[in-house]
DNA sequence: GTCTATATTATGATAGAC
DNA sequence: GTCTATCATAATATAGAC
């Protein structure tokens, strides 16, 4: 944690400056590598080379690994969150269905630019960990809640098909692997899954399949 | 691999027969670890120790860790594909669109019923890797071509949204990760993820949806 | 705040007895 | 075919110099 100093000066490459661009190197370091390879696969070795600082200064700016790995989590699921409330907010006067259409058409898009999101999920979802417990507990879970609203409500008003509402949130939540799963994609396709014009085409056709009421 | 021998007798516990259990209860155990962790992170010390062998066996048994993976890899892809091939021999007669909603059923059939299949493209498919370049040679390419073939006729006749048929593909594969994220979805919903009556609802959403001019 | 040196544990693989 | 013993390497974390 940087602590406030009583100096007013604004140096360029102060004490403070360094430790922020350190930090700020090795969460984006740790974000790449996490959601590359999950959290027992990931070293903090590794890690420090791609920042390019020793690997000690993790422990010494985070304490442990773990403390890594929940401060670039909540970065992204606090990134995630903070897009849809902003979209939300530009929506005031819209109406149930299509103020819905657009939020999750804003987590496809927030999920295309930012595919580390799905990964980390891919990652710890599959077994149970405290690791899961946390991430639930913290973000995932009111993720979810508002997801079931949203879908209840489009089905109430026929606009969304009538199926379990945690379905169509695992539909759309897998539908996100065609970004997490990259490498795959780009071996299968020879293209990268992020041309903005064929994600553009993808959204729209979870949309449509999900909310096939709404336009 | 076992050696043929020059002896008749059935003994129920000869060295090969030894030899096989320990080889089966270790591929049981290296699928679970391999699924549940990927590669990096499951360690052979503990596949050993779940197949309650010591961990040199396997270094004898497979000679190393990624022969064995290839090994569970190869037994899980051809168990997948056997199963298709099976449903598509009792489909002679049957017609097109049919044929293939039935087929796309009894894939996400085998999907729920070996999660482990959807965890191993999870873990391999979000990074380029020698091991992915392996399984797709060797398994997913073949899967992807029928795939694609499948929802062409489908739209050709159309019964299947028009979309691009790799982004229909990836929705059916995103789909399965209900199933393998079973740890994320009982904490969401309290349930697991494979009970049955459950499981054939949500499969019908998915051929409905990706489908929906067939019955 | 960052460095070097290092403790400790866990990893995949090998050697040789039985 | 399985065991015990062990090697070489890599992991996370700690200690102390600067």
């Amino acid at each position: 944690m940087a602590v406030a100093r009583p100096k007013s000066r604004a140096s360029t490459d102060s004490t403070d400056a360094r430790s922020l661009r350190t930090r700020e190197s090795i969460e984006k370091a740790a974000l790449e590598a996490f959601s590359d390879s999950g959290f027992d696969a990931a070293s903090t070795r590794n890690i420090a080379d791609r920042a390019g600082v020793k690997q000690q200064l993790i422990t010494y700016h985070y304490g442990s690994k773990l403390e890594l790995w929940k401060t670039v989590t909540d970065r992204l699921f606090t990134a995630c969150h903070e897009r849809l409330v902003k979209r939300a907010e530009g929506l005031d006067g819209v109406d149930g269905a299509i103020r819905i259409r657009l939020l999750i058409r804003e987590f496809l898009l927030f999920s295309s630019e930012n595919p580390a999101l799905a990964r980390f999920m891919m990652h710890e979802g599959a077994r149970s960990s405290p690791r899961l417990t946390w991430i639930f507990e913290r973000h995932t879970r009111r993720f979810f809640e508002l997801a079931r609203e949203g879908f209840s409500t489009a089905q109430a008003e026929g606009l969304a098909p009538p199926a379990d509402p945690v379905h169509l949130i695992y539909i759309l939540l897998g539908a996100t692997s065609i970004f997490s799963q990259a490498a795959e994609f780009s071996l299968l396709t020879g293209r990268a899954p992020d041309e903005s014009e064929a994600t553009e085409n993808y959204i729209e056709l979870v949309l449509r399949l999900l909310l096939p009421g709404v336009d």
